[in-house]
DNA sequence: GAGTGGTCTAGACCACGTT
DNA sequence: ACGTGGTCTAGACCACTCT
């Protein structure tokens, strides 16, 4: 049988694990391995580069491939779509907007987002519910010279989330993970007490060098975000 | 000049993106796009696989591509070895052992790793600082079952995660981030006050079908991790 | 059965970066 | 200067899966 590139990253994948190639130590060209596992170039140039991507190796014209000395660890986490995400749970979601105001950008929105002064942004409250259960508070923020048609949709039904979604469906993106403590507010929202620890998501949205959108969502304490690689 | 996969990619995505071809609509065939764009159907090809990885495009064979529905929003961290971390912030690193003991493993430290009964495990608690100031505090559990040699090893100069990462340098592994309360203990290491909010990792590390380690770590209270895409 | 993507081959040229 | 990886080509066969 012909020899596929999945056999031969495996192979090369095994010989690392084993130490055969321990780490910093150069690997074969990928001229060598050609002949080595009786393939065309290509076959092992694709099973080199999954490597690469995937932070077991390094590559460097001229060079050659070497081990990497220390693994970089990385996390992929698949943030789906709430609605599915509660919904893969075997729950009911429902989505309630709690309020809705057209606001002048304070200071730190300003500051993150690169708004102008006085810029107006529409400022919204939802939340979102797994079986009843409060699941996730929505603080959100658009701005308004980006988006100026936000003014005129009705956020009662349609999550915001969704609209941009349909509005803007590439976008850049930055996101952050961190710990908050439940403030008075989200303790009647989430059902929680105050102090109550929040694990908090915040992201922020660029399209076209311009500032779409900053989110903070608290969860309900407890939640958890997993991933195995 | 000849056509690049990183041209063909980046006007395909651009298609999407102005919405020429909308979410759930058919992509032209890898050979009409190949009279399209003037090039092999390996270029073309390479483009699309790289969109699909990255969940912009859904492909299946004899159905052709299509635009996903509900784009994938995929977050990808790179964690790096503590040490370099702190270092990249132009800190000093700092480690320091404050404990360690062969215990039993306790029941819910067994359910997790699926542990058998009256396993020893070696049990470690590390601090890391960053200029002299707690950056992360290390709740460590190691398999001695699986890892017998951890008994002999000095921890009070090497930290368990470079030694872990020379003798397991590849392993599968599951993680975690949530958020909890500071306890007393931690308040002392972590110089903050009791019921702070802390952001919390915990990763289990698997190899060869055993489990090899458990670790929580708990960080500083206003830790963010970050990422872009 | 037939259309589509998945992959391999053999050869080629080129860009980069080390020497 | 030259070795290595990065990429493109043109053609081929195959696997999957929809109809």
């Amino acid at each position: 049988m012909r020899v596929t590139y999945k056999e031969v990253k495996a192979d090369i994948l095994a010989k690392i694990v084993r130490g055969d190639w321990g780490p910093g130590e150069l690997v074969p060209n990928e001229m060598d391995l050609t002949e080595t596992y009786n393939c065309a170039r290509a076959t092992v140039n694709r099973a080199m580069r999954e490597l690469a991507d995937e932070g077991i190796i390094e590559r460097r014209r001229k060079a050659g491939t070497r081990v990497r000395e220390t693994r970089i660890l990385q996390a992929k986490f698949d943030i789906p779509v709430l609605r599915n995400e509660i919904e893969a749970l075997n729950a009911e979601y429902r989505y309630s907007l709690v309020s809705s105001s057209v606001e002048n950008a304070p200071d730190w929105l300003r500051a993150r987002l690169q708004l102008p002064k006085a810029a107006d942004v529409l400022h919204l409250i939802c939340m979102h519910y797994a079986d009843g259960n409060p699941y996730q508070y929505e603080d959100r923020w658009i701005n308004l010279d980006a988006l100026p048609q936000a003014r005129e949709i009705d956020f009662s039904k349609l999550g915001p989330n969704d609209w941009l979604m349909s509005e803007i469906p590439y976008s850049e993106a930055e996101i952050s993970f961190s710990a908050a403590l439940a403030d008075k507010e989200m303790t009647e929202f989430l059902e929680c007490a105050v102090g109550d620890p929040i694990f908090i998501v915040e992201r922020s949205t660029w399209h076209a060098e311009q500032a779409m959108t900053y989110v903070r969502l608290s969860h309900k304490p407890g939640h958890r975000m997993t991933t195995r690689y």
